[in-house]
Formats: C-alpha cells, structure tokens, sequence
RNA sequence: GCCGAUGUAGCUCAGCUGGCUAGAGCAGCUGAUUUGUAAUCAGCAGGUCGUGGGUUCGAGUCCCUCCAUCGGCUCCA
C-alpha cells in the first residue's frame, strides 16, 4: 500500500504503484487535463513518474507559478528543437523558464540570425508542438553524457556536464531530439498551443563579457491563443505607456545629440512637474525634521579618496578633470554622501543635537555603458532625492519608522497602491564580508524588521543581499500594467562615518560614532517621473499636473470672458490656460482631451452671460454648466482628496 | 563596451529589385470661416534622406567608418 497526501490534507490509498498522472486521474479528470507538472516530496517531478513511496504530492496547473515554469520550460526544448531543424549546424547552450516566458541561448557560429528569422522558426515550433510528443526523462552517466556532446561538438554543453556530478545527470527526450536537463515537463508538446518568438538579442555565455557572445532568443507561450492575444495586448499596452514616447507627447523632456547621449533635457513643463514633485517632498521632509542642504556637482578626489567611492567606481567612472594651473583633480559628484559627511563634519555635535536629517536634492553623474542607457529609467546624470540621517545606533529604530512613513506617504499620494518591500540583511555564513561590529549590525537589522513588522509591510527577507556596509530597505512598486519597479530605497551605514571619523560627544563626555541612514522614496526624479508616467499613462494624479484645467472658447468674442475666469482660477491657485485659437470647439477638445488636461471649461455665451463653465473631465465627458464658484470649490475639493496630508 | 535592428520634413510614416525636380498625414505659416463637446476649408512653406568615405554613368536605395536610437547582455542543464 501506498499513501498520498494532497496539499489539502486529504490521504489517497493505493495498492500498486502508480504514476502522477494516474493520481490526477483518479482525483478528477478536469485536473488531470490541466496538471502541468508536479512535486512530489518537495522535489520536481514528471507526470510520468512513478510514485512508489508515500509521500506529499502537489500537483500544479496554469495557475501555479510551477505550472508556468514547466510549461515554458517545456517550451524552450520545444524552441530548441525547432533550431536544429531549421539551422542544424547551430550549437545549443542553456535555455531557461523565465518570468515571462522562456528563452535559449544559441551559438549560430559564423550564421547570422535576425528577428526576420522568427517567423520561421515559429511555425517550426507549432508543427512539432502539435505532434504531441511525451516528454521522457532518463540518466546517464558523466561519460555517456559527455560523449555524446563530445560528438555533437558542443563545447558548452561538455563545459556544463563537467562541472555536474555523476549519478546526478539527465536528459529529456522528445521526439528525436534530446537536451540535457534537471527535469520539470508538461505531459507533452501539443499542451502548447500558442507561442510568439518574441525577440533576438546578444548574451555572453554565463553571463561573463570575456566570454563567447550568443544568440539569446526570447519567446513566450500558452496553453489558449487568447491567453497569448490578452499578452500581446498587454505588451501593446506598455508600449503606449512608454515613458519615453509619453515624455515626447506630453512636452516633459527631451535629449540632444549635442549635449550628450543619456544627459536628459527637462523641458517647461516636465520642470514643472518635477519642481511640484520636489516641493511635495521638501514641505514632508520639512514636517520630519529634515533641513536642506546643498552641494556642488564636483568633488576634490580626495573626498571620494576617503569615501572610498574612487577605489571602487573610479575606473568606471567619468575621469578626473584637472584645474589649469594647479593640477588638482575634481570628479563629477557620483554621490552626495560624502559631501553630506562633511557638512556634518563642519561643526561638533552633542548627542542632544541628533538626529541630524540632511536633505538635498542632488544632482549626480555616472559612467554608463552606452548600451545601457533607456529613456529617463538609466542616465548618465540624475537628481537623486537624497536625504542623510546621522544618528545614535540607539535612534536607529525610530528613524526608520519614520523613514518609512515618509514613504508610505509618497506612494500613496501618488496612487502606488500594491508594493512590497525587500528586507536585505547579512550572509550570516560570511561575517568577514561585511564591516562594522557584529552587535551594531543586529541592532540594525532588528531595527528595520522591526519597523517594517510595526509598520505592517509586506517584507521579505533576503539574507546576504545587505551591502558590504549595511543592511536596507528596497521597496518595489507594482504598476497599472502589472510590471513591477525597484522604488525607494532605505540603507544603514557604518563605513562612512567610519571614514569620515564621524562624531558626537555622548552623555558619558565620550567621543561616539554616528550611524548613517542614505534614503530616498522617489530613488531619483528622472527613473521616479519615467515609472509614474508608466504607471498613471499620463495622467497623473491632479495636484501633479502641471496644467490642470483649459479654457476653450466656443469663439474668439469670448475671449474676454475666458481671461476673467482664468484670472479667478489663478487667484485659487489653480494652474489653467486658454485655447482661443481661431479653430472649432471640437477640434480644441479633441487636442485637449489628447494632451490629458484633467478639466476642460468651455465657455461661450450662454457661459459669459450666465458667469458658469461648461465642464468636461478628460475621463467623464461633458458633465454640464457649473458657476465659477461652484466649479473651483469642487475643484479643490479634489485636489485635496489627490493628496492625503502628512502627518507627523 | 558587445550582439542584433533602426535612422527619410517639427512628429508619424511611404519610397519595390539603385534611374526623371524625394512623397503623404498631422503640426507650422497665410487667408477665408466665428464656430457648442474628439479633426472647417483653401493656399503656402518645410528635407545637404543621421555623419564621413567608397562602389557606380547614376545612391535615400549597395559596401565600409563613425554617431544616435531601439531590443538584449549571470532570472545558470
């Protein structure tokens, strides 16, 4: 007899052994039509398997995590199998499951392959999806193994075998085709009913420059051509986000070739958008405690030389430039900490004076690659909304609440609603990695587990991922579409104050050391305004946008009328214009609703006679006449509801 | 930086295998129209076809250089 528990606790007797599949059937015939893949006892196994133990089995369909992984790992033998049908020639690598689909990195050798090539290799990958081929799993030995790459003459493959374990290995068989592989299969192809081949790119072999470059091919799949048409759409979607068409439209920013690649233009109307981001944040920061500070966009060498930063970024870095005649060396500020160091340094502190909250929004530049700018998201110069917060390790816990719920704060007045955060703290087997004293660090990291608890997060906890100096904070937001971004980002510090010989005299008439907090909610304005616009598509929340309502006049004769309104809006602080262009009131609106003012206000002469405003929102329509008065209480109404207050 | 793709008017794009003064829509300008909830009509102007070189009787179109942009570049059998 053997027992199989189910996740929901439920025991399924059976007399003889049996395969995961059988289970599936006996349990139901839908689930056994659906199951993808399974575990069993905690390890990865096929539907083919047969279960001879007692044991837990977990069965997953497309709506599990596991499920996805197997099919779309199934998906990439399919992928690879439709290369050497088409280029026999080509040598396969590795080819993983990934987030969103699945991908195989190939050596095509002296053949060249471009995304006119997919095509092809699509309706490959179908027919052979269609034949329905069983996936089978079966070991061999290192030697077998490697003979057999040895004469397909792969050498990537013998370089993975050679570093596996014999006993260990695997392969998987479909069809005639065969892959090295740790197992994790759907049934079989025809599950596969829809695949797109999405996109051809370079990638070095393990990811390593030095080493041979190859053709990575991305593709995704589903089990329903109309799960793959909703993708699409959605990709459709983010495309029509994309900050950088947005950004073009909406007149925010722009680049030059002139001024230089990833240096962007902030033009009117992205300036005022991105001053009323800062403003938001200083008046927050201002009611916590913060006071601003400002440092120049260049630094001796020495100062990075005590930081440190100039061992381990100067190389990567834009170079030093050289005064005339003396021949110093200043380097274009990479960071403000260690200006903010010294602004602290200026003077000496009691331990009555802490914490001390330097903010500023400073403005940085880095060495890119420049393949690896994009958009406003990775720049070559950015304003980082900095803030650092020297303290007594014994405060640690109360600033970062509070570093929190000036965060907490920031997302939601700017509509992130789903984020998690990611708590990022020591190895715990490689205490040597890291530097400060032992009982520092765990007051450290108790102190941001604690506030994250205490300020009811959705945290996870990442051992090692800490800093060589201190462990943080990351918050990821998710957006409108789904996709997920690295947002603020809180770290604890013992190096530089270290460096910097930081100091404040404690009660005991001691000297003491300060621990340092780096944190900025929006990370920089540039990547913060590109993920917004994503998010919001444009429209953003109404006490952001820089234009908030547009007059139009059904005529110029109203023109007179329009100018008495838009003064009155203007003296309620309310950001407006006016559209008297010699055009047709339908065509005003079409550009209006096209440009996303949230309010358009038409006014003709029933309006000029009656002092109202036709109302229109960019969402609802024409929602009918209002008095001024009435449409600028209401107005602000909103604005007010847009923005929850901060309270300290 | 590397692999691949792209680069035509302010914007979005057409221009097949090289062949007359390079096209369109939108935007712009001028004029007519004075307009009631997503594009009024007409005319005009606008491009050394990213840059530099080459092949050719002839290049936006083919080849090379450089520049910029886009998709990627440790989610490891």
């Amino acid at each position: 007899m053997i027992a199989i528990t189910l996740p929901d606790g439920s025991v399924r007797q059976y007399d003889h052994p049996l395969t995961v599949m059988d289970v599936a059937k006996d349990i139901s015939e839908g689930l056994a039509r659906n199951v993808l893949s399974a575990q069993f006892n905690g390890n990865t196994v096929e539907s083919a398997t047969l279960l001879e133990t007692d044991g837990q089995l977990r069965l997953f369909t497309w709506n599990d995590d596991e499920g996805k992984t197997a099919f779309w790992h199934s998906s990439a033998h399919v992928l690879a199998q439709s290369i050497l049908a088409c280029y026999p020639e080509a040598k396969l690598t590795i080819g993983p499951a990934i987030e969103n689909g699945f991908y195989y990195d190939v050596d095509f050798g002296d053949q060249s392959f471009s995304e006119k090539d997919l095509v092809t290799l699509e309706k490959q990958f179908l027919t052979f999806a269609r034949e329905k081929f069983d996936f089978k799993m079966r070991s061999a030995s290192k030697a077998e193994a490697l003979d057999f790459y040895k004469k397909e003459n792969n050498p990537f493959k013998v370089e993975l075998i050679e570093n596996l374990e014999d006993g260990t290995i695997t392969f998987c068989d479909h069809a005639n085709f065969t892959d090295l592989c740790r197992g994790g299969h759907i049934p079989h192809t025809g599950f596969i009913k829809a695949v797109k081949l999405l996109n051809v790119a370079g990638a070095y072999w393990r990811g390593d420059e030095t080493k041979p470059q190859l053709t990575r091919i991305y593709g995704i799949s589903f089990p329903k051509q109309k799960e793959l048409t909703a993708y699409l759409h959605l990709l459709e979607e983010a495309k029509k986000r994309d900050h950088r068409k947005l950004g073009k439209e909406l007149d925010l920013f722009t680049f030059s070739k002139k001024v230089g690649q990833g240096l962007p233009l902030w033009l009117p109307k992205g300036t005022a958008l991105r001053e009323r981001l800062e403003n938001f944040l200083k008046e927050a920061q201002k009611k916590a405690g913060y006071e601003q500070v400002i440092s120049p966009h260049i630094g001796n060498k020495e100062l990075y030389m005590t930081s440190g930063h100039y061992e381990k970024y100067g190389a990567d870095s834009f170079q030093p430039i050289q005064t005339p005649a003396e021949g110093e060396e200043f380097l274009l500020k990479p960071m403000n900490c260690p200006h903010h160091c010294e602004i602290y340094n200026a003077r000496q502190w009691s331990y009555k004076d802490l914490p001390k909250r330097y903010a500023e929004f400073g403005t940085v530049y880095r060495y890119e690659q420049s393949g690896e700018l994009h958009g406003l998201t990775r720049v070559r110069g950015f304003t980082q909304d900095d803030a650092h917060i020297f303290c007594m390790p014994s405060q640690l816990d109360e600033e970062f609440k509070k570093v929190i719920d000036l965060v907490l704060y920031v997302f939601g007045s700017l509509g992130f609603e789903d984020f998690t955060a990611q708590v990022s703290i020591r190895d715990p087997k490689k205490p040597e990695k890291y530097i400060g004293s032992t009982k520092n660090w765990e007051l450290a990291e108790q102190a941001i587990i604690n506030a994250a608890k205490e300020k009811g997060l959705n945290y996870v906890i990442e051992e090692g991922e800490a800093a060589f100096y201190g462990p943080k904070l990351d918050f990821m937001v998710k957006d409108a579409l789904g996709r997920k971004w690295q947002l603020g980002t809180i770290q604890v510090d013992y190096n530089l104050p270290e460096r910097f010989e930081l100091s404040y005299k404690g009660s005991d008439n001691e000297l003491h050391r300060p621990v340092m907090i780096h944190r900025a909610p929006f990370g920089s304005l540039e990547r913060f305004v590109a993920i917004l616009l994503e998010h919001t598509g444009g429209n953003f929340p109404l006490w952001l946008m820089p234009e908030q309502v547009i007059l139009l006049c059904v005529s110029e004769k109203y023109e007179k009328y329009a100018e008495k309104v838009l003064n009155e809006l203007k003296n309620n602080e309310i950001r407006a214009l006016i559209d008297n262009r010699n055009e047709t009131i339908g065509k005003k609106i079409r550009e209006a609703q096209l440009n996303k003012y949230p309010y358009m206000l038409i006014v003709g002469e029933k309006e000029a006679t009656e002092d109202t405003v036709a109302v229109r929102s960019r969402t609802e329509g024409d929602t009918g006449s209002l008095t001024v008065e009435t449409f600028i209480e209401k107005f602000k109404a909103e604005v007010e509801k847009s923005s929850s207050k901060f309270e300290v």
